[in-house]
This record gives structure tokens, sequence and C-alpha cells, in this order.
DNA sequence: GTCTGCATGTAACTGGTTACATGATTAT
DNA sequence: ATAATCATGTAACCAGTTACATGCAGAC
């Protein structure tokens, strides 16, 4: 039960509304935690009632109204318990892998084409996570604090999807048959 | 909804029954696929109605009767169908990330024990995998149809394991503070 | 007598996805 | 006109987890 606890390191960092909280879903804290706005929504208001957060309503001019959640001592209190608390290491659950393991059940060449397009995929976020290390650290030796944790997180997505495109790779060349 | 492919995969390599497919979940195809023996009796059902697999009762002495399931032909081709359709790549979702994003709010020297706790799991199932390599597929070289494909996979979990391993050991010397 | 292995299931719950719904403002 | 952005939600569904339930055989 992780995104309760996403959310709040988001809202830590900033307050924000659920919108504000969806689009940093889609970037940032995203790429290793993904939420649809009405997982958020849903969550927050649950949030709310156990008091991880309060809100505040806030009207706008030319926008709709918003909501804007902080995070109150209880949930500073949860946040702080749940980093320190043991939790289950990443289980690898791949369908590509499942598809290659039945490979002798199914047409080798659209399987290629399958993994090759997983690929591009994995190339293209890792891509974008150099650009962002590039962009947002560029001298990665003088780090501390919340952008040096920001920088190690964004190093693991690197290290992942690199070891993507490698192992789809490997499997092309074998699958090859050259 | 992978698990009825991966059921397909399993029993296209050998028929069995719930049982049986529960323990080949705890090993092979379940590293990288997990199920339960709940949801494979649930999911063997289903796909029973729907006619991609056939069951036949198996009385047996001193151990309770079972039921061996096989891959029909409709189930035969779901599987290839399957296998040629375009699919999600994977997308992290790590825990320990959004503890690591979250450090600031939290105790640092806790949040290093779990690491250090996450870099050990990640170690053990890497040596389980690479001597799993050696042992099943000592010249890889030489491999092809079934097995090459199960080596493949295989290699897809050493790259994995591997990249955690590297990326906990970055993060703990990042985090040190020395 | 207690634990492990074999064998199959049901029931309740939690977390996540997809589809539906509304409505104003601004940019093309 | 039409699409995108801002903003918040409900409802139905699907997948997966946890707990409960039964019962025999064989090993220690």
């Amino acid at each position: 039960m992780a995104l309760e606890h996403a959310i709040l390191v988001s809202l830590a960092e900033r307050e924000g509304s659920g919108y504000e909280l969806t689009r940093r879903f889609d970037r940032s804290i995203g790429f290793f935690w993904r939420a649809t706005h009405q997982q958020i929504y849903r969550v927050l208001k649950r949030m709310d009632e156990a008091g991880w957060v309060s809100s505040v309503h806030v009207p706008q001019e030319g926008k709709p109204d918003k909501k804007v959640y902080s995070v109150s001592a209880a949930g500073r209190v949860e946040l702080e318990r749940w980093i320190a608390e043991p939790g289950e290491p990443v289980e690898v659950r791949d369908e590509l892998a499942v598809k290659i393991r039945g490979a002798a059940h199914g047409d080798l060449a659209a399987l290629r084409a399958e993994v090759a397009r997983h690929r591009d995929a994995h190339a293209e976020r890792l891509a974008l996570y150099r650009r962002l290390a590039d962009k947002d650290f560029p001298e990665p030796g003088a780090l501390s604090g919340t952008a040096l944790h920001q920088y190690l997180v964004l190093r693991g997505g690197i290290s992942a999807e690199s070891g993507f495109v490698t192992w789809c790779t490997e499997v092309l060349d074998a699958l090859e048959g050259r």
C-alpha cells in the first residue's frame, strides 16, 4: 500500500491539489509509482479522513476552484514510520519474458518485432532519464539532501532501463538465428 | 491479463494439475510472473469454461486424486495470438525508490539499513539465477528451441537483479555521507 | 502427536483500470 | 468550430492477496 506514501512524499516536498498531483504522477515520482487521477482523488479522500492530510478550498479566477492538500502532523509521523518499515524487494513481472518463454508456441518473426518494439521503448525512456539527469543534476558529485535523493532515484531508472535495452538486444541477437 | 497466458505456456511445455502448476509458479516461470494457488485454481476454472484447456480426473493411490489440465486446440490458437499481440513494456514500480525519494522526511540510518537489506535480497536472487544458469545451461552457445528461450529469460532475471544490486550499492555509497 | 506434502477449493477484501460525467477558459 | 488545459469526481469492473476450510498419508 504505497500510493498513500508516494502522495505523502510528493505533498511533503510541496503541497498541491489532486490535479497537480496527477501532473506530478505523469512525471517525476510517477516514473517509479504510476497512478491515475481517479485513484489519486480516491486515496486523497481516504487520507483526509484518516487525518494524514488537510485541505484548503482555494477559489481561482478564470479556472475552476481547487482543493489544496498538505501533509498534517499525523501524516508526517506516518511517513517517517513507513520509511523505516521493512518492505518487500521488487519482484520482476514481465509479460515479455513470458512471451519469450513461450516462443516455441508462437510466431518467431512477430515475437522478434515485439522484442524490438520493447527495446526501442526502453531506449526512449532511458534517453529521457539521461536528459533529465543532465539538465537537473549537471554536477552529481556536489549534491546533497532532497536533490541527491531525487538524483539517486533517477539513477535507478537509468540502471533499470539500460538493463532492459541490453537484454532485449541480447534476445534479438539470439533469436535472429544468424 | 497475462496469468492465463503464463499458464498456457507452462501447460504447453507439460500438462499438469493446479497443484503442479503452483509448484512451477514457485520456481521457473514464477520468477517472472508470480501467482498463488488460489489465483491459479480460479483462472484454470475460467480457462476451462472458455475452452482453452481441458481436464482429466486422475485417481491416485496414497494421495488425493488430481485434475490434470492440458492445452486444447483453442488454447494453442489463443497462445499464438497473444504472443504476436503487442503489449506494454514493463514499468518500474519500486517502493524502495519512493522511500529514497522521501529520505529527507525519515530516519536516514533506518533507510540505509533498508537499502542494504534489499541489496542482500537481490544479491541472493542473483546468485540463485546464476546457479540455475550454470547447472541447466552450461553451454549457452549451443542452445536452441525451448532451452534457448528459457535461458534467455533467465538472462533477463540475471540482468535485472544485478542492476538492482549495483544500484543499491550506489545508493548506500551516496547516503553513507563519507 | 505434530509437521510436511499432496490436493482442491471458497470468501472477503484491497488496489488498480476503464469508462462515464460535467463544465468553464484559452489557444489554434 | 475544435481541441487542450484546468479541475473534480462516480461507478463498474478486473486482478491479486489474505484468510479460511478440508482431509489423507507418511515421516520424525
